[in-house]
DNA sequence: CTACAATTCGAACGGTGTTCGTGAACGAAC
DNA sequence: GTTCGTTCACGAACACCGTTCGAATTGTAG
């Protein structure tokens, strides 16, 4: 019945239960090294137990269920966004530094994205990103209504370009993949029946442009910020 | 062995096989039935297949995969999209009027932006709805580059937005669950430290409005857009 | 040393997407 | 009219998934 009956001889290390103790930590740090190595899909319960070498049902005592375990990752990940300190007179630039700063954090943790998309954040170091930014923002006069919801506006745009690029290359994607794919695509567009689509062929070229850097990302910052620093009363700037 | 063994009598219809063809069109309407019936959760292979009365193994000769299947839910609700004529006078207005009407649709097929999020759509319906896109903000003298990205910009907005709203009220939520769920995120944010989080505590309050109805969605549609008219040259206008 | 509460974790439940191989159905060729 | 070849339906299985239950094990307070 005992599948490991006994070990008579080096009593020091029967086997494994030396029983480090599980905890929220620990299982935060394993579910991340898969994360990191393996992509989202791979983060699942049995694969993080499995790399504590235990059990899925181990994690249940420390973690309340997968979407738990998700929100820890995004808000280890959040830790790592810079947060400068809110200088008026810089506010516009100073937004675009810290949305930057998000989208790199969610580049060098792929997979964050598609843990983050339709979660409002609330742990600890997400909510340091949010104060942050208020602070920027009312920094700027932009008025409290207009600051909160920029918030979430700004938010969904970063969570939603980082998971639209953690989609597509899902993993591993070289250079020359992401530009084969682009140039399918443009092909697509191009060669779409000209009467039905005049604007998307004669614009297949623009449609397609930018999905390697940043320059589409950069677009996006500058028509919200501009937007928003419209909203600010003529008389405050 | 044979779990159908044999009927002697009345041949006409032995049990099941009278074999109605399987296609594209009759899979997705079937699955288009459960996503409106049982949520986005609940469309999976075995239950498409069930519901046609077959195994799931026969829906892969139609369809490569659930990735396809969704894409093809999503084009069938982008055909209710409405598309109006580009009128150079009204551009604004009627961006925002197609942008609404994708959010309703979306919201009126709950689920279907969780199939469209992070993924461009290619197919024939969504096509239109990006043509249309196009000449509208053409009629509005916007520079091909802006056109191009602001359509890329305003799907991820309108997708993330519906997407987050068919996350967190699952399915059948009430206006009351949406209320004390949003009375309880307000009070979270109230009583944080406000040494810490001054202006999370300060504005609680409008961090959290606006989660029923459209104001929120609006405040986006209006930053964006005047930040996309700020981009047409000034001679043109 | 005992009692109790917390933690661990094997086993199982009920799902999922996808593949494989059998076999039936059907049009074309002889 | 019979055979052939191709297409398509589909039962069974594979390898997973998140989560729960209950028994065993531990650490700690009395």
């Amino acid at each position: 019945m005992n599948p490991s009956p006994w070990q008579p001889l080096s009593p020091e290390k029967p086997a494994r239960p030396a029983r480090t103790p599980l905890n929220r930590e620990r299982i935060v740090d394993a579910a991340m090294r898969i994360l990191l190595d393996q992509g989202y899909e791979a983060v699942s319960m049995r694969k993080v137990a499995q790399s504590l070498e235990t059990g899925p049902a181990s994690l249940y005592a420390h973690v309340a269920n997968k979407r738990e375990l998700d929100q820890l990752l995004v808000d280890r990940a959040a830790a790592d966004i810079e947060l400068p300190v809110a200088d008026p007179a810089r506010w516009q630039e100073q937004l675009k530094d810290m949305l930057r700063s998000t989208l790199e954090v969610m580049r060098a943790n792929p997979g964050v994205a598609r843990a983050a998309i339709g979660q409002v954040p609330l742990g600890e170091r997400a909510l340091d990103s949010t104060e942050a930014m208020l602070a920027i923002l009312k920094a700027g006069r932009v008025p409290d209504q207009a600051a909160a919801w920029a918030i979430d506006m700004l938010h969904l745009y970063v969570t939603a370009v980082a998971f639209e690029e953690s989609v597509q290359g899902a993993s591993g994607w070289t250079v020359d993949d992401v530009e084969s794919f682009v140039a399918g695509m443009r092909h697509h567009f191009a060669s779409l029946p000209a009467d039905r689509y005049p604007f998307t062929v004669a614009l297949a070229g623009a449609l397609t442009a930018g999905a390697l850097g940043d320059e589409r990302f950069e677009f996006g910052l500058q028509v919200m910020i501009s937007g928003l620093a419209a909203m600010v009363p003529p008389e405050e700037r």
